[in-house]
DNA sequence: GAAATATACCTCGCGATATGATGTATATCA
DNA sequence: TGATATACATCATATCGCGAGGTATATTTC
């Protein structure tokens, strides 16, 4: 997919990875997988931006000799994903422009 | 609507609105306002880089007095349209992830 | 005829961002 | 023992939207 594009998705992906429940970092990249593949440096990138817009906040745990950082979802966060939810009538109506399809001959 | 996802849009926006027929600047930014607006420094920057990529050709033209930059779309133009039509299933699928509809309980 | 507004173009610099490269460390499996 | 999976992090680079600022002419308003 056209790289401009994801990019507009990739917050609300990630905090829609962790709405129903925490999880880290590894973890989010594989379950975005089948929607949007994303490298471990834009994953931890957007985490911190994310973090330091109290969208989510952090828990470090210890998991089997290794370190994990949960990631959970805070209201604002929620409020973001919300915020896309009322942005889509917008782009599908913009979608319907560019390709062709506004009511108009065609 | 929020600017990261604005620019995933941007570029089949302007190259959909010299589609049907050659356009100018100016007009390109009346005729998108009611999908998106965008400035004039964002346009001409645009139509800097479509140019570059082979997406649009020029031709000058006067027109009352004033000078006018006419853009014409090319086939890999309107490739590119056809890309972002391709991508918008894909869109599609990841909206209903973040919208918590993906065929399981909701 | 002066002032305001609309038309029409352009450039520069800033902040935001995704990503590849690179590094560290442990657990598991062949 | 070596490879692979798990798990984190940082840095430099390239791309991009956009506000601020600039130039110039045509049209409309007072």
């Amino acid at each position: 997919m056209d790289n401009q594009l994801k990019r507009g998705l990739l917050d609300a992906c990630v905090l829609s990875a962790i709405r129903n429940e925490d999880s880290y970092g590894y973890k989010i990249i594989k379950d975005l997988k089948p929607y949007v593949e994303l490298s471990e440096s834009t994953l931890y990138t957007i985490l911190k931006r994310l973090e330091d817009a109290k969208m989510l906040s952090v828990r470090t745990a210890e998991h089997q000799g290794r370190l994990r950082k949960y990631y959970h979802i805070t209201a604002k966060g929620i409020g973001r994903i919300d915020e896309f939810r009322n942005d889509w009538k917008e782009i599908e109506s913009i979608y319907r422009f560019i390709a062709g399809e506004d009511g108009s001959d065609e």
